[in-house]
DNA sequence: TCATAAATTACAGACCTGAC
DNA sequence: GTCAGGTCTGTAATTTATGA
């Protein structure tokens, strides 16, 4: 607690603060631009390194959130606002600095030669950052720029040409919804009575909220075309493709033709027996300059923390060679089914984890991306893979040590360099008629290339690992989807089960959608009609047609019960469209309020209708 | 487990309102 | 004019989707 404050020497506080008649707020009004001008003028007050961290800032951070709780609401924002209309204080533009929670501040020109003191009335804590995010990462985020890098990939994204088949994907998700709706209905579960329906309720509004965010996607692709970066981190190239549901994958043309997929199977299994193979902790590995050599020294000098240690603890690991060549044989047939039944064979009693091979894939997964210490060694996964593999294991668990996303990176890079910068640059030189496209761990092209395309895939990755690799290929049709259709609904429906039963069923049922009660209308006619936060809201709702055609039907004075009758089920699929309709017929001035959400989300009897 | 991007929600900060 | 509470808007934070 402070007794008195330094203040800039020719500041008068009450220029200020005597136009208030009453004396509590001049004195706190007062305080408050005192304690402000102080904390800017004694910050920091300890170390070089926060003198440093002030001259790269440029000025003081000052928390409002803070502020206003030492000095209360008023005072601190009354203070603040009248230092910087006078100029005492000046606030620095740097946007995103604190994450937008704090902003930096110095003093006036005028009010920089010299200080003074002056006392304290109240004891007011000093402006701790303790409760707020103190190390924010001030780097700017750089983002490589795709095209500059990876025009063989790039152009293709950019002519146009890609798109989404809008229409036969909506037409599969409304199929698909109202399989699940039906199947909906026939759920038996634990829950009775009011539960039981509170239970189908809550899947219901999940299914219809999922079903939305699908139709949704589509209609991005359509209306916003692609977009595309490459990561840092992980040198993954991201676009609209790897970010679509893999279903709605299946209704992607290019030039109005399907796409084939071409995966790479076991990828990241494959990707781990390369790096074991190539060791590039090894003496020998420090010398050599191949990619992976350079993705791995990059690596650990970017993730230094504990590396020295790494690097040692990797050579001292004996028998990797005998384990290598096991490992490898596992790729001979399918590696996923091969390495089930290693597994199963010899420890036939935890088996659990390894019983599909879908299942197989989840374990390795798992193993490849977990860190495992202390008591999670004794997970059945870890403890069957290590006895079958220990060396492997205990160098996987070593990559893991000094950061434990290091294998995960390490991989990811090796995945994307591999593919992006090496195979499909290749195979564009080949043939550079070609639709390329990238998914991470695959390519896809249009069907005429797909056999060109699949053999070259597979060889520049023989050429370049030296190790003998399956594609598996695919056709991605919207049509034969058709026939998967309630296998795939069945899956659906089952991880939106999963979702519901996250949550206790009877939690927030009175706050489902507590916001939209009242919404105000900035202005119509020709001005911005419903903003965007308010439409967001509403449009994830269910019964979202709805709200848009209750507006319409709305009168000056239109009450929440009147708003609670008529409600069309009628689909609305563009917000663009509501928003003019809105413009056009409903009858609200300026900052009026009008009743958006006045009913509940209807029970699953209701929904039978 | 790891990664990223988009959607969605929560909240800061400025401004507004009506009683006093 | 203040006070106590509100709305509005943009952005940070979180969630949810994708990938492995």
């Amino acid at each position: 607690m402070k007794k008195e404050y330094t203040v800039p020497a020719n500041f008068d506080a009450s220029i200020y603060t005597s136009h208030f008649k009453r004396s509590d707020v001049r004195i706190g009004v007062t305080e408050a631009m005192h304690y402000i001008l102080d904390h800017i003028i004694s910050y920091p007050i300890d170390s070089e390194k926060g003198r440093d961290t002030l001259d790269k800032r440029g000025g003081v951070p000052i928390f409002t959130v803070l502020l206003r709780k030492n000095l209360g609401q008023r005072n601190a924002d009354k203070a603040l606002q009248m230092l910087l209309r006078d100029e005492v204080l000046v606030k620095k533009e740097a946007p995103s600095m604190f994450k937008k929670k704090a902003a930096l501040y110095v003093l006036g020109s005028a009010f920089t030669a010299g200080v003074k003191t002056v006392p304290s009335h109240k004891k007011t804590a000093p402006l701790q950052k303790k409760n707020v995010v103190e190390t924010v990462n001030l780097g700017e985020k750089d983002s490589l720029e795709p095209e500059d890098f990876i025009p063989h990939l790039t152009k293709f994204l950019k002519d146009g040409k890609l798109e989404i088949n809008a229409e036969a994907a909506d037409f599969y998700i409304q199929m698909a919804h109202s399989l699940i709706l039906a199947d909906v209905k026939q759920i038996e579960t634990t829950y009775t009575g009011k539960k039981k329906k509170e239970y189908k309720t809550k899947l219901l509004r999940n299914v219809h909220k999922t079903f939305s965010q699908y139709a949704d996607a589509t209609l991005r692709v359509k209306e916003k075309g692609v977009t595309f970066s490459r990561s840092t981190s992980n040198l993954r190239f991201n676009t609209t493709l790897t970010q679509l549901n893999r279903e709605l994958r299946n209704f992607v043309q290019y030039d109005g033709k399907p796409m084939v997929q071409l995966d790479l199977t076991a990828s990241q299994p494959m990707l781990l027996l390369y790096l074991l193979k190539s060791k590039p902790w090894s003496e020998e590995g420090k010398n050599s300059s191949s990619f992976l050599h350079n993705i791995f020294k990059h690596l650990t000098t970017q993730l230094k923390k504990k590396s020295y240690h790494m690097l040692c603890t990797l050579k001292g690991v004996s028998g990797l060679e005998e384990e290598v060549k096991r490992f490898e044989q596992l790729f001979e047939g399918d590696f996923y089914v091969s390495l089930q039944k290693e597994i199963l064979k010899s420890n036939p009693h935890s088996s659990s984890g390894f019983n599909t091979r879908q299942a197989t894939k989840s374990a390795v997964m798992y193993l490849l991306f977990e860190e495992f210490v202390s008591e999670k060694r004794s997970r059945s996964a870890y403890v069957a893979f290590s006895s079958l593999f220990p060396a492997i294991t205990k160098v996987m668990d070593t990559l893991k040590s000094g950061s434990k996303n290091f294998l995960a990176l390490l991989l990811q890079q090796l995945e994307s360099v591999l593919i992006i910068d090496k195979i499909t640059i290749h195979i564009a030189y080949k043939f550079p008629e070609a639709p390329l496209f990238t998914i991470h761990d695959a390519i896809l092209t249009t069907p005429e290339f797909a056999a060109l395309v699949k053999e070259e895939f597979k060889e520049s990755f023989t050429t370049i690992t030296g190790l003998k690799s399956q594609v598996k290929e695919s056709l991605l049709d919207g049509a034969s989807l058709n026939d998967t259709l309630e296998e795939s609904a069945k899956k659906e429906l089952e991880k939106i089960r999963k979702k519901t039963r996250k949550t206790k069923v009877s939690e927030k049922q009175d706050k489902m959608f507590p916001k939209l009660v009242q919404a105000k209308i900035p202005s119509w006619k020709g001005q911005t009609a419903l903003t965007t936060v308010v439409w967001t809201q509403a449009k994830t709702l269910p019964l979202q047609k709805i709200i848009a055609e209750h507006l319409n039907t709305l009168n000056i004075g239109g009450t929440k019960d009147k708003a609670t009758k008529a409600l069309p089920m009628v689909k609305i699929n563009n917000p663009l469209e509501v928003n003019e309709s809105l413009l056009k017929n409903t009858p609200v001035r300026s900052g009026q309020i009008v009743p958006i959400m006045g009913f509940d989300i209807p029970s699953v009897e209701e929904e039978e209708e």
